[in-house]
DNA sequence: CATTAATTTTGACAAAGTCCAAAACTATAC
DNA sequence: GTATAGTTTTGGACTTTGTCAAAATTAATG
């Protein structure tokens, strides 16, 4: 990904340092919420509004800079990696989230067996479990 | 699955009429969300409180006897059928939600390539597309 | 039936987002 | 540089989905 300043060129985004703050504050902290970012961003410039960290994500997401993922039980969650397909991995106690590449193959997960006449353009994949340490918190 | 005042006994739990009709009311419409079963269960006993259909709903789902899925900018859905790890197929237009089994096999999909060192307990996969009435609406 | 434990109801509350109108800003054209 | 048109940002109210807690009710047991 280039820097953010090319990136909003690219996509004719007005540059702003909100979205720039955004921006960059997705990519140094992948999988957070809208309020971490909110709360990177603000130690970065000083100061954004609640609405406006919803107004960059939305714009961001749409144009398909970043991609937003909403696992059950957490707010959306946001990161740079897109256009690999890759899934996710999230520790149901402690909300924490891996990326994992595509189970099986290339891409693969693509086909369900009976589509219902349904046009298919993503394959979700989301594997729950327990990270280390939560593993060994619950060992204790 | 067992009529509902049978499901109730078998798991310990006393039996009420908000139970029964809340237990019927998410085997006749599967992936109902938790108001669309509020509704149902108005006609037939008259009526519930809102605490209370989510008081049923966690209870049941807790014991396994339900299955609550969430999809992405969708409210909670139940479902009556447990235990064999099928998968859904969701429109994005209108939330439409099917029925899918498992895509590649027995239960393959629970395997990520690197783990992270977590413990896995469940892959959940939801394909998403678009519903074939949203298809033919999008084409007009 | 009476007792006890569990469930239901009611009403307040919380989290995550969205909607709206006004003010501030960015980019462009002179 | 300045003026202008078009976007963004702000701040506040609001919506949706769901939970908490206490009081009132109901089911199960002997």
């Amino acid at each position: 990904m280039h820097d953010p300043e090319t990136t909003l060129r690219q996509h004719d985004l007005p540059i702003t340092a909100q979205r720039l703050a955004v921006l960059r504050a997705v990519s140094h902290h992948p999988h957070a919420t809208a309020d971490d970012l909110a709360e990177q961003v603000r130690q970065e410039i000083g100061a954004i509004s609640r609405q406006s960290v919803y107004n960059v994500l939305n714009v961001l997401t749409d144009k398909g800079i970043i991609r937003r993922i909403q696992p059950a039980h957490s707010p959306a969650r946001y990161e740079d990696r897109v256009g690999d397909n890759h899934h996710h991995l999230v520790c149901r106690s402690c909300g924490q989230t891996e990326d994992v590449c595509c189970a099986v193959g290339a891409a693969p997960c693509l086909h369900a067996h009976d589509q219902h006449g349904f046009q298919i353009d993503e394959a979700e994949v989301i594997y729950w479990g327990t990270c280390p340490a939560c593993q060994r918190k619950s060992r204790s």
